[in-house]
DNA sequence: AGGGCAACCCGGACGC
DNA sequence: TGCGTCCGGGTTGCCC
């Protein structure tokens, strides 16, 4: 389940991949996964040139030549693979483009997550609801205390609402709350000032460690590539139920909070 | 406001 | 090896 890390990931290596080249073909195996009809989809992407990547929250913006965005968000499992011209690829594939170098870039598993073809206002109308990018220069200490002091629910579920702040899931909500050592279940609103502090320095810190390790996914990107994935081993309590914390030696507890689960250290997380 | 829940979807894990 | 079943995960929408 990408988040911020691993999103941040796929944009930087797609930056410096995909950059100016020409998209030839356009393969739809997935008319779900795009919000129009293929052939307008193919008519408005086929013959474009990228001209940029970037990324809000977790989702990934490719800028084409014609004004056009390909938004994508990958939900679940969805990833997104660059092929080497004439590399064959077991999965099938739900979008693939093919460049005019014979290099392919797929979009596989898409089967909650989309990719769409927007406007910029379509765009901008997507993205109205979320949140601060918490590695932005407009989440600063005060809008979080701020926002935190508005909130009456525990501080887990809020970390992975996207209004709140774009681009945190459960994985590293819990791996925030881990270093700031505060426990899931605290309420928002009743954080004092060093936890707050504490909170807004994870919060950038954590996701910038996963970025530099290359994200917790399973697969890499492209061929040669061994950046994607690098932060599996380094995950402090995600998925590590019943197994001693690294900094305590304590046993990793899993609770649920609003239905999300919720991995925690409760002998150093308060 | 925020918690609960169903729907979306199917790969992968698990049971036999 | 295979087939059936079930679960998970982010998001949306609807209910209370």
């Amino acid at each position: 389940m990408p988040e911020i890390p691993e999103m941040e990931v796929y944009k930087r290596q797609l930056s410096q991949t995909i950059m100016h080249k020409k998209i030839v073909e356009v393969i739809v195996n997935r008319e779900k996964a795009i919000n129009i009809p293929t052939a307008e989809f193919k008519e408005l992407v086929n013959e474009q040139l990228i001209v940029f990547v970037s990324r809000r929250g977790k989702h990934i913006i490719i800028t084409l030549g014609n004004g056009y965005y390909l938004v994508g968000h990958l939900m679940l499992g969805g990833r997104i693979y660059l092929a080497q011209p004439g590399e064959k690829l077991k999965t099938s594939g739900s979008v693939i483009f093919t460049f005019r170098d014979e290099s392919k870039l797929f979009f596989i598993n898409l089967r909650l997550g989309w990719l769409h073809l927007y406007t910029e206002t379509e765009m901008d109308r997507a993205f109205a609801g979320l949140g601060p990018e918490p590695l932005g220069p407009f989440f600063t200490e005060e809008l979080l205390s701020t926002k935190l002091a508005q909130k009456r629910g525990a501080i887990k579920p809020l970390l992975t609402d996207q209004e709140f702040i774009a681009g945190i899931g459960n994985c590293y909500s819990d791996e925030i709350l881990f270093e700031a050592k505060i426990k899931p279940d605290r309420k928002a609103k009743e954080l004092n000032s060093d936890e707050v502090k504490r909170l807004f320095f994870a919060i950038p810190s954590v996701l910038k460690e996963a970025i530099n390790n290359g994200g917790y996914m399973e697969k890499p990107f492209s061929l040669g590539d061994n950046w994607t994935g690098g932060h599996n081993e380094h995950l402090q309590v995600y998925d590590r139920e019943g197994q001693p914390c690294y900094r305590c030696s304590g046993l990793v507890q899993l609770i649920t909070l609003s239905g999300k689960k919720s991995y925690y250290c409760p002998s150093c997380q308060k």
